[in-house]
DNA sequence: TTGCTCCTCACGTCACGTGAGGTGGC
DNA sequence: TTGCTCCTCACGTCACGTGAGGTGGC
């Protein structure tokens, strides 16, 4: 039998976390008659289940679960593992070339955009492919103007029609929208994909039409002739 | 600008998690004269160097310093990540060996006793390396008394000098630590292996020790003869 | 005017850690 | 008897989540 203190060094826990343990009725010893809690061997091999299956990142409610014989929560924890496997080894490349390189700096900058455009690729896709939900769209009347002014650029640029869809394009486009669109050069990494996905479209074609509609562009100050 | 909400959604983090950022100063809306948040597009740079970041692992605060130009957070997270990685890769490969075989209750034990042997031997070697630290040792008159036995061993293990440190062995050792070693046979895999350490030696010699002061033992009813 | 969104507390969660203040055992 | 260990609250931490209760904007 082994006190607390004892009990934790022999198993390299802390002993706040075997009284922790114990209100959640995951390890409970045995006491003492003055009511000191006293750990048997016992005790040890049931702590060392739960530290083994702490490392699958279960909670200990659930690992409580699991030792009173539900095994289900074991297995399924693969896929998350995997997943932070996954994660985990990126960000481990990342730092070592930010550890190995001559400007730390820099490389974590190209790293933020690597990442961040992985992580508008993933939201596109999954906001894509969930069951029951309408991609992110813009309105259809947009839309329908973002398609014209397409066509009409394989087509007449410079004809009257044209001109008159551009305007349009302007005029029920919100000044701070406009503003935002003409720093698109500042957007983050994969912002681009997300948004010609709004127009589904792909960058590049979405890109044609607005350089083509901003050089179209009527001064703010003068009139247009 | 957008709205908490649409800036929540194009981002792909909860309302919550913006306005959490923000009580740190780690991300700090423009706000309306009616004090509603209004996000620009530079608010997302910064928000996906966040998100960069705490992929890292680094806690909010560390990242607020690294975005302040304190970039030295970011290399020294190296060794921690690579040291999860590697209990990561531990914790995978038991789960696909469950999730893969007939019966996961054995393979979740065999595990159990897999990394508690693993966990042993990392903490006996931390414990045995730790500069200014002694190893953990059993007293010096019984580690005396052990090594006594040991020698006998090879060299008159049924003399007089003999039963005279068995008889001493047995008369030194708490009822309940005899106890326990007599229960050795259900210790947890590794803990043979520190209590060896604890005698400064190894889990065979310990082993042979305690056998023979075992089977040398009077028994407790009867006086010995 | 309705309802949708936004706001600010305040408290909850998870796995412990950190004292405070007091008692027990060698 | 001293001091070391143990005990139980109660509150803190970290990164948010969860309501409650109320206001603002289209």
């Amino acid at each position: 039998m082994y006190t607390i203190q004892q009990f934790a060094r022999l198993a390299d826990v802390t002993v706040k976390a075997l009284r922790h343990y114990e209100r959640l009725e995951l390890l409970v010893p045995a006491r003492t008659t003055s009511h000191h809690r006293r750990y048997a061997v016992t005790d040890l091999s049931r702590l060392e289940r739960v530290l083994t299956l702490r490392t699958f990142g279960l909670p200990l409610a659930t690992i409580r679960a699991v030792l009173d014989g539900d095994l289900h929560p074991v297995p399924a924890r693969l896929a998350t593992l995997m997943d932070l496997r996954a994660r985990l080894d990126r960000a481990i490349d990342a730092l070592q070339v930010i550890v190995g390189g001559a400007d730390p700096g820099e490389a974590l900058d190209t790293f933020v955009q690597e990442s961040a455009w992985l992580r508008w690729e993933r939201l596109r896709q999954t906001r894509a492919s969930t069951v029951g939900r309408a991609p992110d769209r813009v309105g259809a009347s947009r839309l329908a103007l973002f398609r014209a002014i397409d066509a009409a650029l394989t087509g007449d640029p410079h004809g009257q029609d044209t001109r008159q869809l551009v305007r349009q394009w302007h005029e029920t486009m919100a000044p701070e929208t406009r503003e935002a669109v003409r720093r698109r050069a500042g957007w983050p990494a994969g912002m681009r994909a997300y948004i010609a996905s709004l127009y589904d479209t792909t960058p590049e074609a979405w890109e044609r039409v607005v350089t083509f509609v901003e050089s179209q562009a009527e001064p703010a100050t003068a009139p247009g002739g």
